[in-house]
DNA sequence: CTGAGATAATTGAGAAAGTCAACAGTTGAA
DNA sequence: TTCAACTGTTGACTTTCTCAATTATCTCAG
């Protein structure tokens, strides 16, 4: 939206009609779920919007991040770690194995497991997509100063990874 | 990349460490936009089935929560701040409208646009739902003291409407 | 006043994502 | 061995997202 010069110009404009600031101040705008909820949508569509250069979304970039991890995930484990169907992973691994990003690798100690792991080109298909995502993500926390950015990152890592029982 | 410092434990390389909170120490789940949204899926999740039993979901109780805000918001309102396309806005006020929740009334200064104002029941009934809500919402936020529940709520809220003065 | 362009709500179509049940192969234990 | 539980996979189904087109209304230049 434009601000020009109508925006200091009163045309008996009424009182309660402002702009759509105006619902800051609403109780919902105030419930920690829902910021949490539109902090994500801010986030998600910047990292989109700079993923489609390297035909990636969120999703495939998680799955793609979590293989280059060394940490040797299952389907299972991306599934249960990402809150996504089992039937998701499949199809998210099924493109990043098409165009040669990660591979499936038959855990040995568990043949029904399938451990994800990145290929050559995989690892410098998310080396750049991690720049790109990091640089958006700082531009997406540009009002928090350093400091503040560590502690909302932390104070997230604590409510995100709290319920581990139900 | 990946220097996931052996402070804890002397298994340099994790060759089968059993538990998913392994993949805790990933890059990915120390991206603050990832920890967003990973709170969000945790919050909702809650929020929905603590909705269930009075038949909405977050989505309807964001609509109802601004249309019992006093704030009188229009449907291009309500589509602007909840990023959601108007064409699904109408599928929400049609539902609550429905159940006799909210109505649509016209705008006296543009015909084009229709107000959402809640009816008794809408208000009643957002009552329990927000009464529910908060008390999942406490619940989800276990994890942090009173203190630093503030500080994670003003934190977000700077960075989830940052991009309005943009 | 009139016509052109913009905006709000609505509808409908198609794509994307979420949910769920069933199935084959594998594992672990009685 | 036998059986229950688990992993990945497929397919069907529902919900949500995205976009174009339409109608009614508003704004504004001429």
């Amino acid at each position: 939206m434009t601000e020009t010069a109508d925006s200091n110009v009163r045309t008996a404009a009424p009182p309660d009609e402002a702009g759509i600031e105006r619902l800051y101040s609403s109780e919902l705008a105030n419930e920690t779920e829902f910021l949490a909820a539109r902090t994500r949508s801010v986030g998600s569509r910047r990292a989109n919007e700079v993923l489609a250069s390297l035909d990636l979304k969120v999703r495939s970039y998680s799955v793609l991040s979590l293989a280059c991890s060394g940490l040797n995930p299952s389907q299972r484990e991306l599934a249960e770690f990402l809150f996504l169907d089992p039937s998701q992973i499949v199809a998210l691994v099924d493109q990043l194995e098409k165009r040669g990003a990660v591979k499936r690798k038959a855990d040995p100690r568990d043949r029904r497991s399938n451990i994800i792991t990145p290929t050559a080109a995989g690892k410098k298909l998310y080396a750049e997509a991690a720049a790109e995502v990091q640089a958006a993500g700082e531009s997406a926390l540009s009002a928090l100063s350093p400091d503040e950015r560590n502690q909302l990152r932390d104070l997230l890592r604590r409510v995100a990874f709290a319920d581990q029982q139900d």
